[in-house]
DNA sequence: GCTAGTATGTGGTTTTAACCACGAAATCAA
DNA sequence: TTGATTTCGTGGTTAAAACCACATACTAGC
């Protein structure tokens, strides 16, 4: 089922940033842009597929979620609206989807063939050239959170994990002493940490002088 | 110190792909493209600082590596000769690197400057778009195997890391059986593990009629 | 085939983190 | 302020993985 999608709702999205109003409508229509809905539960990508059309939530939300050959289903995050999917897979067009997309509630989805915007990039198609411009900026974005926590999780102590975290956030801030965008249960996550272990550890690294912290505000106490 | 680059030498890099000797010619100038020699132990970009140059080497290699704040020295890799470092920071330009790069060994690397291909982008330059699309290519593949990693180490069990990534394989394959392309030792590695503990697992996943293997061949045998 | 060297698997021990139950502290709403 | 709720830390137990020492299997070179 297409509806059309009105270009106004689509200039606060990343993808479209310093793009004029016309410049989204031709985009819109030379990335085959169509709006799908949803039932709760439909899978609308499968893994093991190919896809070149990415996905923008515009109603709802959908989950990434993993199955495997044995049975077991893990949910690997959240898309609500106005955030997007599978566009790195869309991009490439080749690589085959690792994860199931399914329709955690009734949803609204757009869909851009961005799969074929490499053949639009020329003269013709100015916006093209941005909107490649806005990926590689999203894409790079994406990289370095990426690469920051598989950092970040591949010591195998608890200690390692959050000296690993903190000294992130030390060279990041510049100084010694910051607050952490997370709670404990949150940081846990992040960190694939049981939440009394990572305090019994944290606890244990402040008695040995390592580092203070209080809540969420945490200094490192160097050698 | 700087020397002239040929561009016959960079056809094959990728970054470079579907360029004319004459458009990497102009990309070298335009990208303030300057070779440098390192001596070993030389640190070429320092943890906390930014930069608008990635670097390609020419000769030799360099090691990227972290240096907390109560110091100790991880080393994540090793970039050899025709490799690249540092373009997702240098893309950015405004990020500050979470790592050192050290020279290995002596070494010559070429600096190019893409943090300012954005402003390069124009008719003027049809290659500065190649290069942007270039890099979106190999920002997406990065991507995918940075989030392949983090969904294989994630789970917190051996068995749970041993079936995210054989699942991986299944899907990308198509097949039950194929072939993985570690031996135990780089596999343990990858999964951040000890590789006998992975042996034992592996044995007891086998006894139990979850898979099969003989050397690094893996067969699937789902419920 | 034989030998040296590498890769893989196994048993036993120690260390570590997950897990569970609970209490203290902080937050919030009335 | 008080009571309800959430967040955080602690002790004790269990489960799991790291670690170590060694045996076996495989591989390459002679």
């Amino acid at each position: 089922m297409n509806t059309k999608t009105n270009p106004e709702s689509l200039q606060n999205i990343v993808i479209f940033k310093n793009f004029s109003l016309d410049e989204i409508t031709a985009a819109l229509d030379l990335l085959h842009a169509t709006t799908k809905q949803y039932q709760k539960g439909t899978i609308l990508l499968h893994a093991g597929s190919t896809t070149r059309q990415m996905g923008l939530v515009l109603k709802g939300s959908v989950t990434i979620e993993n199955n495997d050959a044995w049975g077991n289903r893990t949910i690997l995050s959240h898309v609500s609206e106005g955030h997007f999917f599978a566009e790195t897979y869309a991009y490439l067009g080749t690589e085959p989807l690792m994860v199931d997309v399914t329709a955690n509630e009734d949803c609204d989805v757009l869909f851009l063939e961005i799969g074929s915007l490499k053949s639009l990039v020329s003269e013709k198609n100015p916006w093209a050239v941005k909107l490649t411009m806005n990926l590689l900026t999203i894409f790079s974005q994406k990289n370095l959170a990426l690469s920051g926590r598989s950092f970040h999780i591949s010591p195998k102590t608890i200690r390692g994990r959050v000296m690993a975290y903190l000294n992130s956030l030390y060279i990041k801030k510049g100084t010694s002493s910051f607050d952490i965008p997370f709670d404990r249960q949150q940081l846990a996550d992040y960190l694939n940490l049981e939440r009394t272990a990572l305090s019994k550890e944290l606890g244990k690294m402040r008695d040995e002088g390592l580092i203070s912290f209080h809540k969420n505000h945490f200094s490192i106490i160097a050698m």
